[in-house]
DNA sequence: GTGTTTGTTATCAA
DNA sequence: CTTGATAACAAACA
């Protein structure tokens, strides 16, 4: 599942597409793009990549249209993984297996293969999801400013201060502290892999009521969001699942996770075996011993 | 065949 | 207004 870490690996690595011309884009399965597939289609032909940035776990491809279309010169193309979406770019002169261009452990176009953009000098970046739910969505600069403005602060930046995070904190006090954490609209990025992970370290259970931290629970868990999301961007995100990164390989931090997946596996602290319960509606890991 | 996996949104209930 | 619970989306895996 890509959280923060995952799709800053992959906005990093698509950099190499700035200024990248669009020669024509091929949309395999519909209901995945927006607004249709025979606009999207149409109105990206000749388009000039000219920025990739990350909000939370959303992707925005800025691009200069060839032609205007209702007087917008420029769009965004919003790009959402989800669950189990991928994006995987290949070069047309990397190594072809069976026919196919084979990168990593990741053969493309497969079966989960539902947009491509062809490029021109020969790379073409794959949209992949086995479960469909991500989506890749044209749309018009002030919509993407819209949908941006309803994410939290962004947790790898100066803006999430403590004194934001206590505030944060402080308007869902009644919550428990998973759904606070993983309520996009405070901060933004966090998934259920790293919120599991960021508890540990802290020392705190998910389950506690947002209410009852104190004040140096409170900086304990600013610290590990930060440090955990940190570490895990250094090591290119989690490896396990459907992520991969845009060279199709997988990521190295799913060696360095303490809790999650790790039910009935000894705390690396204290040897007391971890438990998994459910909060929030999801799967939920922690240190029985550890974590108060 | 059953339960589990999760990001996001919608909907209903307390 | 707040919060939670549940379903929906879809497909693989144990």
């Amino acid at each position: 599942m890509p959280e923060l870490p995952e799709v800053e690996t992959i906005r990093r690595d698509l950099q190499r597409l700035r200024g990248a011309v669009l020669d024509h884009v091929v949309v395999r399965l519909p209901k995945i793009v927006a607004p249709t597939a025979a606009t999207f289609a149409r109105v990206l032909k000749g388009a000039t990549v000219t920025r990739i940035d990350r909000h939370a776990k959303l992707l925005a491809f800025h691009v200069r249209l060839q032609k205007a279309y209702q007087r917008h010169h420029d769009a965004v193309i919003l790009v959402h993984l989800k669950m189990t979406g991928q994006l995987v770019l290949r070069d047309r002169r990397q190594l072809v297996f069976g026919g196919h261009p084979i990168v990593g452990a990741t053969v493309v176009p497969n079966a989960y293969t539902h947009v491509e953009f062809h490029f021109d000098g020969g790379r073409t970046l794959y949209f992949n999801d086995l479960r469909q739910f991500g989506y890749v969505k044209l749309v018009t600069t002030s919509t993407a400013r819209e949908a941006v403005a309803k994410l939290g602060v962004e947790p790898l930046t100066p803006a999430f201060s403590l004194q934001v995070f206590r505030d944060i904190l402080k308007a869902r006090q009644g919550r428990t502290l998973k759904a606070a954490l993983l309520d996009q609209a405070g901060v933004a990025g966090i998934g259920n892999i790293y919120v599991d992970e960021a508890c540990y370290r802290a020392c705190v259970r998910p389950g506690r009521r947002v209410k009852s931290l104190s004040s140096t629970e409170q900086q304990l868990l600013w610290k590990a969001i930060r440090s955990v999301l940190a570490l895990s961007v250094k090591h290119r995100g989690t490896s396990f699942n459907t992520y991969v990164d845009t060279d199709g390989k997988t990521g190295a931090f799913w060696r360095h996770r303490r809790v999650y997946g790790r039910k009935d596996e000894p705390c690396q602290r204290c040897k007391t075996q971890i438990r998994k319960t459910v909060v929030a509606g999801r799967g939920t890991h922690y240190c029985p011993h550890c974590q108060h």
